[in-house]
Order: structure tokens, then C-alpha cells, then sequence
DNA sequence: ATAGGTGCAAAGATTTTGCAGTATG
DNA sequence: CATACTGCAAAATCTTTGCACCTAT
């Protein structure tokens, strides 16, 4: 509940990446864990709150570091670029319309995991991680 | 065999799209067929053999209509956005290593088309289409 | 004839890089 | 203290847009 152990504190999650804690980074680790999906624009809004003179190649910088070192995955889409925290494998739901994204559980890791050793079994390719991104309509959109 | 029944005919594809079949969009949509998941650069070095005139954002606009059209779909990454045909669903295998993407037939279309009505029905999500690539060494990178 | 497409150049937008100063481990 | 990080500004991409000319229908 407290403590060391805390897994979504910025100071153990960029320690055990063996990444210096400042306080810029505390502030963008969080957000990513606050955010859904966020662009590298709202990261640095929402942590200009609190760094009023923090840098836009800052977050930039700390973003890439961070997928480099397997704590967020880039998402890229055809307009920007959106990163989430790496957690177990899932998909996403893309609502074409608003543009909203959320992750989806009706899609099991299980059946994520399943999928790859199917691959590295039939196909002549080491499948390792995976992207899965479903377009469609969400809740509200469906409805209007 | 030959004829205007031709799926892969470029200007039967335009003209079903309600597209004009200008010479050098007959040559992109000729490209897009021949390689695999180009990016807008090396459509745009393709078709320059043909039509040396041709500007590049000519490839962009046309191959962004033939996105807006369903005849192709974007496949944006981390470095580039690449392209590819609208065929049944499939998943991509993308090496990390060479970059290679192909096709992947592991997957079977039923599953990827299983995945959505799963998502309908489970989630408050109407899943339409879906992108699934799949990360790992190609055979030659897991070799090396 | 005319709506739509082409090519060029300029503008936008996004992301990376170089560097001097600063703070962390 | 040495290394790594920050912030700023400039640069490098990538993509879109405006406009005058052209061409497929």
C-alpha cells in the first residue's frame, strides 16, 4: 500500500530502469501514468503545471528514454504519436470518430500470448511483442 | 485472366474507387501492388523511373485519396508510415531487427474476424476493422 | 466545358540535435 | 565529482497547402 514496493512510483519505476530520478521526470512518469494514451504534448502541458520552465525536448527526451528502456511503448497513429505505460498485453479500442482511445479487456491476454506462439510455431519469424489496435465506434459515438 | 475483371487492373481499381486515371496515379496504384508496405519515398522513387516529373506530393495526395477512398490503408510507425492495400484482415510481421514486414498467414482471418465480434459483443465498443502487427526477428535476423 | 489532378514552392508541424549550464548518484 | 539531464534554439524531417496550369471525363 505504501512504500518501496509501489510499483507506479516514479522514483522506484525510474530506479529499477536504472534512470536518474530528477524532478522533471518524476512529474512525466506520472503523468503517463495518470494519462490515457498521451501525446507528447499533453505530457508537457500537463507537467508545465507544475515546471512552468520545463523544456518541450525534455519530454521528448524522457519519453524516448523510457521506451528505450521497456517502461512505455510508442504508439504511433497517422497524426501523432501517443505512449503507454508497458503492462501486460492488450488491445486497444480506437473510436474513429472521437478518436478516444481505452485499452480493452474483452481481448485476453491469453488469447494475445496464444496468438505469438501460433506465429513463431507455424511462421519462420520469433515473434516476441505485438500492436493490436481496434477502429471502430465508441460507446457514445455509437449512439449518436 | 485479362480484361477489365481484373482486380488488380490500376485503372479498374480508380474507376471503381470513382477516381480519375490520371497516368501517374495509374503507376502509384501500380506500385502500391507491386511492393511491400512502401512508404511515401519509395513509391515516390518507383514511379520517378516512369514519370521523372512527377512531385512528391502528388504521391502524397494520391495515395492519402486512396486511403480516403478504402482502396489502401496507412500504417503509421515509429519512423516512417508505410502503406498497404486493402485486402482481407491479416496481421503484419515486422522484423525489429531489418525492419522486413510481410504478411502474416498464421493468423487466419476468421480469428482476427472472431476478435471483433468478441469485442462487440463484450465491450461498449462497436469493433469495426483492426490492425495487428506482430514484433520479433524475421528468419534471417533469428538466424544471425 | 469543367471538375479534378499535377507540379512547384512555401508553409506547417513534429521530432531531433548541439551546447552550455546544472543537478544527481 | 563525473556523468547524465535540462532547457533553449536551431536544424532536420515529414506532410500539407496554395496556386497556376493541365487533362480526363
Amino acid at each position: 500500500m505504501s512504500g518501496i514496493r509501489n510499483e507506479t512510483e516514479p522514483v522506484a519505476i525510474l530506479r529499477r530502469a536504472g534512470l536518474r530520478s530528477t524532478p522533471q521526470r518524476i512529474a512525466i512518469v506520472r503523468e503517463v501514468y495518470n494519462l490515457s494514451h498521451p501525446t507528447v504534448a499533453e505530457v508537457y502541458e500537463a507537467v508545465r503545471s507544475e515546471f512552468p520552465s520545463i523544456g518541450l525536448a525534455t519530454v521528448y527526451n524522457t519519453l524516448k528514454t523510457m521506451t528505450d528502456n521497456g517502461l512505455a511503448s510508442e504508439l504511433p497513429f497517422a497524426n501523432v504519436t501517443r505512449y503507454e505505460i508497458n503492462t501486460n498485453a492488450h488491445a486497444n479500442l480506437v473510436c474513429r470518430k472521437c478518436g478516444a482511445i481505452e485499452d480493452c479487456d474483452a481481448v485476453e491476454d491469453e488469447l494475445l500470448e496464444e496468438i505469438l506462439k501460433r506465429v513463431t510455431a507455424a511462421a519462420s519469424f520469433r515473434a516476441e511483442t505485438q500492436r493490436l489496435d481496434i477502429y471502430g465506434l465508441c460507446r457514445n459515438c455509437a449512439a449518436a
